[in-house]
DNA sequence: GCCTAACCGAGACGGTACGTCACGTCTTTTA
DNA sequence: TAAAAGACGTGACGTACCGTCTCGGTTAGGC
């Protein structure tokens, strides 16, 4: 759902011209094409984006009212989907959680759109609750609920907060594709991190058998 | 020392009228009351904070290249100075690295200065490498320090990455601060993460004495 | 025809929102008012014409590259329209002609708007071509024509110069506009002028008929 | 004596060190000579005269009030000497005052001086005017005595205001030189218009002989 | 032979205007 | 009615000069 989707849900009866999703998808296109070819992000501006997509500027603001709502429709068609989770353990769903966000990182790297446009949602309120609600959240309460599984199936402390516990998870992960970039993030590292934090995270005591 | 000081250490006959350092204050003053005020980033023009700072454009070319280069010295000028360690044990040191993070988290969301100023300066790769290397690797490098000893006197398991380590303390703080910033920052997290993690990164064993 | 209608004959489609000619009037009124009100054509900005007249800079930089360029339609408009000529003889056509440089400096200097503005495009080579093809060739044209007309008629010594002959018709009203607009500029001047050169202009005999 | 001499008169005490003689002339021959290598006037500032003449601002402005000012001095400096006159008769004068305003012209197109810096000071009317009592008024004054003394001696007709007389012998050569340069300063150029006007202006009755 | 006032170069200072660019809105024609 | 085109008022950009004001460092008299 897009956030410039303020035209009804009931399709309305459809006058005039309708808009043409072509266009629609050549805008975003022509933003990553533009990211991608190295464009620093304070460069891309709705004039320089609408010309490059051979576009209008009215075009581009009839869908999104400003800069800012395009780079989270851009954002959010970049976002990898959702993992599939294998499910036999906790520790297996963790791994294959931080392994997304570990070829997110390689991604955004190598393509230089994630890197900038996340950072530049984040500096507006607005777009950050945007983007906070359709992708972080979501895979956030993914995350929680592995977590409580665990703790439900005996592979985590029941003492532990679960949320403090995602945080290290992805805390770990976070500073070296963000923070960190030039430390590399090598094919390992999501089993490190979590194999290494569930050393200390499980029980003292194995559960009652 | 700031990133405007190019200036040759040794003084050079310095000829012509001085640069005032009362202009240079008060220019880094109004960015940071503006701030205060709750002007948006985005609305910070280098017009704006020449007419706040009754100084001239000209003024602040002189000393920053642009923006950028003027908000990493706000950010210096507003950073909190480094934190005195206890010493009396790995523990210790670290509760009091991450204590002075969760703080100047607080204060970034108090002052509404950080949080912002901090997120645009990691727009731009030039000015994040100067601040991360003014700023922020010399924290790393006091941290990694602690580490290390920590491994060296038993507190710490020694088949550990220190760097990974230290990636898990910063982060799970991190994401409380930056991404997360309304899950709050109680009084006891910084404990609350440094013995959780502990619990799982001390030696199985006792190191032989 | 304007200096910025470098626009194609042709219409050429006429893409896109055409150049408002009401813009246009009102920046050229917004310059002659302002120097009817005094202002020093040195303190005449584009953007002080622009704040006047209630436009963007950038609409006047769409038409015209620069103050000069300006100033030469300025100049333009301003002109009186051609005289007509009665063609009685060359001696009244010539009155008329003078008459027309006299009424002109009589409103320059009421105005204040011709004087300094004309000066100005002197300033400029370019300018200054632009303004000398478009209003001054033709003028002189004219005037060239009948002083020819003169010595086929018998009016004028059929061995002088016209060229030279109408620079000292013009230079005598030229001097008393531009370099002596203290000595005035009486009703009778165009006449004397003419009179008094023709008087010593004339064949010393009559063309044989 | 120059504009800048607003030093009093009587010498005052001269405390302190004097001003250098070799500065005011270095800057005078700054603009010279970058008005000779084709540096439009109005890419004239103060802070380049300085640069090129190797001097501080304070040192230009200690001496001139601003640019005009300036101006008015190096058009005084590069004037040439009042012509000496052979008093032969009115007509050999008139020819050499003619020849000497030709000859300007000729220098002004060759070194591109005069012809601008001239037109800047028109702008001014402040400029004008001292310029004007300083340069040219004096001349005219000449002019108008050799007319006069023409008067007397039969050379001239009486009846002819010599006010307007001198317009006209001005007017033709100023048209050459200052409106259409293009048309050339032949050698003959001041005996030509001087014979061609005498020729209508004397009596049409010789002096009783 | 100092003292000291004014000069000199350099250049910082608060300003104003430059000409360019992007903003978001608006008017055109064309489809 | 949508679409491309582009004009419109607004206002920030970074630069260049304006004329004034410090700076450190000469240069002359007058003591």
């Amino acid at each position: 759902m897009s956030l410039a989707a303020d035209r009804p849900a009931q399709p309305a009866p459809a006058r005039g011209r309708p808009r043409s999703e072509a266009v629609e998808r050549a805008i975003i296109e022509g933003v990553m094409k533009l990211l991608e070819d190295g464009v620093p992000l304070a460069d891309l501006s709705i004039e320089r984006v609408a010309r490059t997509a051979g576009v209008g500027k009215a075009t581009i603001y009839r869908r999104w009212s400003g800069k800012e709502e395009l780079f989270v429709d851009v954002l959010r068609t970049a976002e990898p989907p959702d993992p599939e989770l294998p499910g036999t353990s906790m520790r297996d769903d963790l791994v294959v959680l931080l392994e997304t966000l570990r070829r997110r990182g390689l991604a955004s790297r190598s393509s230089a759109i994630m890197h900038n446009v996340y950072v530049q949602a984040k500096c507006s309120p607005r777009i950050w609750a945007a983007y906070e609600a359709s992708v972080i959240a979501p895979r956030r309460a993914l995350a929680l609920d592995v977590l409580r599984r665990g703790q439900r199936d005996g592979e985590l402390r029941t003492d532990i907060d679960v949320e403090l516990a995602n945080d290290m998870f992805v805390g770990a992960m976070l500073v070296r594709t963000v923070l960190r970039p030039d430390a590399g993030l090598p094919e390992g590292l999501a089993e490190e991190i979590v194999d290494t934090l569930i050393a200390g995270l499980r029980p003292v005591r194995p559960p009652a058998q």
